[in-house]
DNA sequence: GACAATTATTAATATATTTGAATATTTAAA
DNA sequence: TTTAAATATTCAAATATATTAATAATTGTC
């Protein structure tokens, strides 16, 4: 009881000061929690693509693409340069490039502890 | 292109094979894309929870907390066991208290990287 | 400036998720 | 075997997300 008043203290808290840092956290994970936009990550693996690209590398369609690829963009997972009339979108930082290798580590390879 | 060629036949047998993995991956990610479980990860960061203890230590209601950890522990990212007419829960496995923590590294501290 | 190519936005419908209230289940104890 | 405590489930309404088709911007070329 002491111990988790203790926690309790530490967590309203965690959630008072860090309500943005939470609300934030979850906007990442929801943009990134759907099929469509985990294959988008896979294809950006190894560098930035075109929108073009990306048509042809996941298979969806160029506006139904450019949806999921505004909603990473503005969840910050994703960047975009425009060269001419050509977009190309990355993954925006090393911590999404983090990220995104453990969630392909966990969930496409297996086991490692209980 | 023919770079891109390979790409795709990579990314083609990776979504083909590992469908089911894409799939997995989104529905763990999607159950964890919510403040308020977000929240109750938080507070098994240091070990199992009573639903009674999450209940004071998140502030959501019975009834929603019994939700929400329902929905997380059919996505195996908590595991419970019932002791007389408590039930404990606590996070399911190694890898999902990597993949918390590092969404906490992420997102409670800050940058690393460009 | 008109046209074609590439990408982005809007709008409407369909689908899924969240929330809260009510109720049910499970277990221990009287 | 009734009761109380702890947890789980169901249901309906509100809200949010996904999907498709249609359309609009943007940029380079003629």
């Amino acid at each position: 009881m002491t111990k988790n008043s203790t926690l309790k203290a530490e967590l309203t808290k965690l959630f008072g000061d860090q309500k943005e840092n939470i609300e934030k956290a979850a906007g990442c994970l929801k943009v990134l929690a759907h099929p469509a936009r985990l294959q988008i990550m896979c294809a950006l693996r190894n560098g930035e693509q075109t929108v073009q690209d990306l048509e042809f590398l996941t298979g969806l369609r160029q506006t139904t693409l450019s949806q999921h690829l505004s909603l990473l963009k503005n969840r910050d997972v994703l960047a975009s340069r425009r060269e001419a009339n050509f977009s190309f979108y990355r993954i925006a930082n090393m911590r999404m490039v983090e990220l995104f290798n453990l969630i392909q580590d966990i969930f496409c390879h297996m086991p490692k502890g209980s």
